[in-house]
DNA sequence: CTGTTAGCGCGTTCAG
DNA sequence: CTGAACGCGCTAACAG
């Protein structure tokens, strides 16, 4: 009925002259097989323009060869830096990328199955909290591989994890804002469920603590990892006249915010007031003033994740954690004052990339 | 041997007393089957949480109900809005998605075989210059279904296409410009091969014809869809006092390069000079001055796309070419002076929006 | 080193 | 309206 004129392993076979058990091993490489049948069944393959039928081979193996993405969004900047990681990784190691998006759509446990699941991939790299807890649960009960990104595991699971040395960097950040000679510094916190956003905040209070600065409740607020909010509370801030030399955004477009509030508030940045942020997205080195901010090394998460999920699927074992070092980059908002800097993993961008 | 607990069809069936065949029928709501046969299978289905294996009823029913997309590159800042169209339309139609970048690699006709297939999806998306005339023609051959997205078909084929309406587009941001008072307008080209940029080129030419202006060879120039090639060429035009009212830039990226060229030559803009572009990039509101551009509907691209080719697959017949409006946004880098505009299809942006 | 053969899980005839 | 039986194209034992 359906002879869509496929040409088969049997095809192959027959015009090499030899059983499609050896076309089997020559594709998959296995084992002994001689170097002139090798050659006569590759010659047969490309004379024949002969490809495997994925379907029927993942019955017969019992494995897809294919790595499953879930993401609340993909419209986010870092996105871009994220899927490019993690696209080439799979890529390059012969496997098969497979996308959803949830659409940050509340996916409550017994709504919709995921589209992705052991019938078509080998494994999930779970982005941020795009799949609930009780459903992690149980496919991690039913031993399929996975590997979360952004995100801790739920609890009684021991999935691993990749993620970016979150405090390091944010105490990084507050010790530079320190050095820059600023004392009252506010911090603009993420999204209340959002785990690069708690460590960030502590990271935020450590350093304050290890210079013997206090910590101002008032000098907390709501960034939300959004423009608008961050906006309204640094507005806020300074219709209120509270007393701030600079302002730490959990992230680069909460930073957005907190800039173009100052802005419109008659403030200019950085000379009477200092604005950075954390990830360096895209847009930051274009913005008035160009923005200093953390760097996190998101494209290197994404291939990170893919060579843990890669290593998991084929020995069972992964790195329970990995956490990804960030890199200070200084540029304009912070009101450094070119003086030289000696600690290391601080980039300074070139004169050319940051006058836009 | 590898019994990994899977629950088979065999499992739903015994559990609703039913038999293989029915199991499958409500599954693929096919046949006539009794409601309350229906309702056994289904809870049945349900209870023991069946997902039907994919390698299974791909090779039994010789589709796969996955598309492909192919890009060029995936770091684009367009390419975000592009992906999430596609994924949206993908899913909503119970598709699933398959995501394979060349990443620019010269693929020459010889080269590494496409990841991606009829046998591992049903049909493809090619998005540009992706794939090469040859293997195009070649798949085309051999009945596969394509759709091609920024591109036109290969000579001999006749694959359907879906592009913006450039030349439209870009004829209006023309007559915009004139009915600014400029009238010394010059062009950044796009990339040699780029069929966006052709036709856009092609709508700035008879714009001019139509109002009997002349086109100046000198006022054409490479923009190279690329900050740094605009940038060299207007400084060029500038230091050499090229007699030049405004620049259209064939898209928002070589706008960019076309803007800091001016500010860095000393031109204010839009005072001393006009500066547009084409696409609407995610970047484009914050420049300053915030970018008249004319605003190209990507994401509705991506969900044609898919719409086009699902109907391709299912019935065989596709829209030969689809031409996707455009809109043209008037920001600040136009020299516009708020005069009233009565043509339809314009955007003013929100005040609070390009104020950044 | 190579061939033979038995399924993999499901869709789809064809009888009944 | 339902069930039995076959085969999709391939891999993985097991022989030889």
């Amino acid at each position: 009925m359906n002879n869509r004129s496929r040409t088969t392993i049997a095809d192959v076979a027959r015009q090499a002259g030899v059983s499609t058990a050896t076309v089997s091993r020559v594709i998959n490489k296995m084992g002994n097989v001689t170097p002139d049948t090798i050659a006569r069944v590759q010659s047969a393959i490309s004379a024949l323009e002969y490809v495997p039928h994925t379907g029927a081979r993942v019955l017969a193996s019992n494995r897809t060869h294919t790595l499953g993405l879930v993401t609340p969004t993909i419209s986010d900047l870092f996105f871009i830096d994220l899927l490019r990681g993690i696209e080439q990784a799979v890529y390059e190691n012969d496997y098969t990328l497979l996308v959803y998006a949830t659409h940050e759509r509340p996916l409550d446990d017994t709504g919709p199955t995921l589209p992705l699941g052991r019938h078509n991939t080998d494994g999930l790299i779970v982005f941020t909290n795009s799949v609930d807890d009780e459903r992690l649960r149980k496919l991690h009960r039913g031993g399929f591989p996975m590997v979360l990104l952004h995100r801790s595991p739920p609890a009684g699971t021991t999935l691993p994890c990749v993620t970016f040395e979150n405090k390091n960097g944010a105490r990084q950040m507050v010790e530079h804002l320190i050095a820059c000679g600023h004392r009252r510094i506010a911090f603009l916190a993420g999204p209340a469920g959002n785990e690069d956003a708690c460590w960030r905040e502590q990271g935020y209070r450590e350093a304050l603590a290890a210079h013997h600065l206090p910590v101002d409740p008032l000098l907390i607020g709501q960034g939300g990892f959004n423009e608008g909010v961050a906006m309204t509370t640094v507005t806020l801030w300074l219709r209120d006249n509270v007393a701030i030399d600079a302002i730490f955004a959990a992230d680069d477009e909460s930073a957005r915010g907190a800039l173009r509030a100052s802005r419109e508030v008659g403030r200019r940045v950085p000379d009477d007031i200092a604005v950075v942020g954390f990830d360096d997205a895209l847009l930051s080195q274009y913005l008035t003033p160009p923005l200093t901010t953390i760097r996190a090394p998101i494209e290197l998460a994404g291939r990170t994740a893919v060579a843990q999920l890669i290593r998991l699927i084929q020995t069972g074992q992964a790195e329970a954690l990995t956490l990804l070092p960030t890199e200070l980059v200084i540029r304009q908002s912070c009101g450094w004052q070119n003086r030289s800097l000696k600690t290391s993993r601080v980039t300074h961008d070139q004169p050319l990339e940051d006058n836009s």
